[in-house]
DNA sequence: TGTGAATTGTAGCAATGGCTACGGATGCTG
DNA sequence: CAGCATCCGTAGCCATTGCTACAATTCACA
């Protein structure tokens, strides 16, 4: 009973929490993406990335500031910290193993891209070495 | 630039919504297997299996049982509706299947049972099929 | 340079899902 | 059948992520 409970503790971790995770890799992957692609990386521009209003992006950038994943100013571009820029080059790569896997097994590119979104926050180091060993 | 905005829209699909779908899956799930288990379900065999407090699972029923997924009065155990029993074999047969495909590309158990819980919402029907044709 | 468009921030609302503290129901057991 | 333990509901707090409406800032161009 009480591995039962620790085990569904770690299957079913607390969503608030857990959630707030995925957003903060999102957002650090478009930010690198953002910039890499046209130089600089506006509330704007995250706002048209994700189709939600500019208010959500910029309330969550404050918040990813204040966990120094990324960096702003009122009224100016986004940058990552060191520490956003290994987030996002991890969450880059295992987008791009998932993504790459789900192609991999016969699924179509459009498809893959959408799946891969959602699948990629929950896929632990030893379920990516398993897609990788596939590939 | 619309296409892409649409298609983001798509890939990032609204996280409220979206969570409370899950939120939806896991629980008419949960609480098929716990009758299947024990013969009925009650709001504290909820609590223990998600580890969660009973005042969490007592909300999220009551919410659920307006989406008229499950049935329940106070202080009485919970049964699913045909609709909800319907979206649990559903969440079940996918959970399944994304189970096994773990396991089957080199995943040890307990990972896969981890891991299968966060992938199963984000698993389309294309994936899905990809994954029963490997397997 | 000044003014208007575009961008960004702030205020404040809702829904969802965490929690503790407390009170009411239910039901077992002496 | 009385009382106590267990179960469940309610009140009320917080955090996160949506939104609209409005205010402030920036920037380009006339």
């Amino acid at each position: 009973m009480q591995e039962d409970k620790k085990q569904n503790s770690v299957r079913f971790s607390r969503t608030r929490k857990h959630h707030a995770n995925e957003t903060a890799e999102d957002y650090v992957e478009a930010v690198a993406e953002i910039i890499d692609a046209s130089g600089e990386c506006r509330v704007l521009d995250l706002a048209k990335y994700f189709d939600v209003s500019h208010v959500t992006v910029s309330r969550i950038v404050k918040r990813l500031q204040g966990e120094e994943l990324l960096v702003t100013r009122p009224y100016r571009p986004i940058s990552l910290t060191k520490q956003g820029a290994k987030m996002a080059r991890y969450a880059k790569q295992r987008h791009e193993i998932v993504l790459d896997f789900l192609i991999a097994i016969g699924v179509d590119t459009q498809t893959a891209e959408i799946d891969s979104e959602g699948i990629e926050h929950h896929v632990s180091a030893k379920t990516l070495a398993a897609m990788k060993r596939f590939l």
